[in-house]
DNA sequence: TTGAAAGCGTTACCAC
DNA sequence: GTGGTAACGCTTTCAA
């Protein structure tokens, strides 16, 4: 393994200089240089980011904190982290959390400086101790789909979000509408479900609408079941508005395999717009999740480059928009058979 | 920031013993034990895991280098890996490769013995002079989905995949069959694509009908697009094997925009079996994708723990089965029109 | 059983 | 401009 003083040797140097031609310090001859990258060249010698971190106090690492990776709108926002930090000279270090207690082994171990030289989080709330604990450390954080006191963050309107979903659907004539979607006391605090399950439930009660709750994890299988029970009542709900597109894609399994038709018996709404979404015809809220995760990585990139150890910028809460998707799981009401 | 030798100085002993601690020594009396083990709960020490990589020649650290992580198959198996290495005492980082440039420049960097302490390549060929400078530099290395000379991996056989899924068109009569798939000269040699084309060739050459064949990257929308170009023909195929379920999914909407019924009109076929097959009803070649990655991850582990620098069991390669899943997008062709 | 000290590969400060 | 030389925080001999 070639390490700087072989490269210091084989140029006839010290290490000091070779040091200084990596890091592109203008005080090195350029004669000297020449020879350095010269050496460098013919050892093929790269350097230990290991050790360049112990000497520099950082890690040229990211860290990113995500629960459930794999669902596809935590994927299209890592994809925007990856595309930020593309380019760029941090890794990305990947910390999936599926319990609380993975959460918290990860933000404790996560405390150290150099373990990671910033860290991501996405749509996972962070405890308030959390937060106090890695700022003290000077580990500087960026919230994405979520927001945190004294932190900087990436969010959307999830209440907004409810609304718009929720008014699509009374302007198309419904009256029994029904959400579906995460329960407000879920085991990670997560909250863009209850904000737009507000909004639903705002809207409707603006419009003396009573509200129709079904709450379970953000999973498919579990959202069908629960749109099954839902089918199930009598008078069922004309309208379903899930929380995410995965639970709509859930409803609109049941709905198949109750016989219904969508949209001219069911209509149905989902939330995120992923890839399925667009296939699968359903009408939607779009949040730009791909640019939520670029901004985010963006944001913490910048604020490890402003080397003021507690950010430039100060802190930052960016609001990205959302936008009403039509496509054809929409539409009126079938007309009421109890009032012909 | 807290170190060693503070913790060293509280519990009135020398760095070293609280090393010794830290590793689980034998040779350190119980009760001075002890009394490091309170000092470190006192202070909240956690060791560096740069000083320790440094110091040991490793940094408990998996790179991943996976094209195109976003991809549904990708993220399934990237979760088997994580859930392999969920419990271990290693990070991963992850590596995404979008062009032969990414790739090149990763494998390059990964040489150095401490940026990672292993590597699992997904789905991506690496050159053999990668091969073989990385296995020169001693890292290890896991293959999944790959064959490479010389290292371990977890394959499939996509040969007869290929095969698999055209026996099942040709045993329900279709005899205008096509095929799509990935180009053999893509930019980054991807091979699973070539042997399921050939799996399809050799039995219809044996059956004695002509193949029909489209390249294009693995993508929905392209595949689409080959899809509605190949319907347009007459006569048009009563059947497609996609190399992806992907690409199935595209082959599907090019169908329904064609107001094609599937099956009735056009049977298709897909490889993977991802999530959004089940719920498309997709019939496909079953591939174990999460599986894969944890048994690929589980080698890796293995090959690191029997410390011993070029790996424990030697080079081994493992084949996951394949299984056909039929669902609801096969049926028998319709009937020729040409011959009544 | 333990402390002291020599690395591990860089960077950065201080002289020359 | 450049070389020497302390750090950086830990592990691991080597003695005691």
């Amino acid at each position: 393994m070639v390490t700087i003083s072989d490269v210091a040797a084989r140029a006839g140097v010290g290490a000091g200089t070779v040091s200084r031609v990596l890091n592109g310090s203008p005080r090195v001859k350029t004669s000297t240089r020449e020879r350095v990258l010269a050496a460098i060249q013919e050892l093929d010698y790269r350097p230990s980011p290991l050790a360049q971190g112990l000497s520099r106090g950082r890690c040229q690492t990211l860290g990113v904190v995500v629960p459930f990776f794999t669902h596809a709108s935590a994927v299209e926002r890592l994809r925007g982290v990856v595309d930020a930090l593309d380019g760029s000279r941090y890794d990305l270090v990947l910390f999936n959390v599926e319990s609380p207690v993975h959460r918290d082994e990860h933000f404790a171990s996560l405390t150290r400086r150099d373990r990671a030289d910033g860290l991501l989080v996405l749509s996972l709330p962070p405890r308030p101790a959390d937060i106090e604990r890695l700022t003290a450390a000077g580990m500087p954080i960026v919230l994405v789909d979520v927001r945190g006191a004294g932190v900087s963050s990436v969010i959307t309107d999830d209440n907004e979000g409810g609304r718009i979903a929720t008014r699509h659907l009374i302007a198309l004539g419904h009256e029994r509408i029904a959400f579906i979607g995460e329960s407000p006391d879920n085991p990670f605090g997560f909250v863009s479900g209850t904000a737009r399950q507000q909004g639903y439930a705002d809207v409707l009660r603006a419009a003396g609408i009573r509200e129709i709750i079904a709450h379970g994890p953000h999973d498919r299988l579990e959202a069908q079941r629960l749109a099954a029970a839902l089918l199930e009542r009598d008078p069922r709900p004309t309208a379903v508005f899930a929380s995410s597109d995965v639970q709509a894609t859930g409803v609109l399994a049941a709905a198949r395999a109750a016989g219904l038709r969508v949209p001219e018996d069911l209509s149905v709404v989902g939330f995120d717009d992923i890839e399925i979404s667009a296939y699968a015809g359903l009408t939607t809220v779009r949040q730009p999740l791909f640019e939520s995760g670029r901004l985010g990585a963006r944001l913490l990139l910048e604020a490890l480059a402003g080397n003021g150890d507690a950010a430039g910028g100060g802190v930052q809460v960016h609001q990205l928009p959302l936008e009403l998707v039509v496509r054809e799981t929409t539409g009126p009401p079938p007309r009421d058979r109890s009032r012909p």
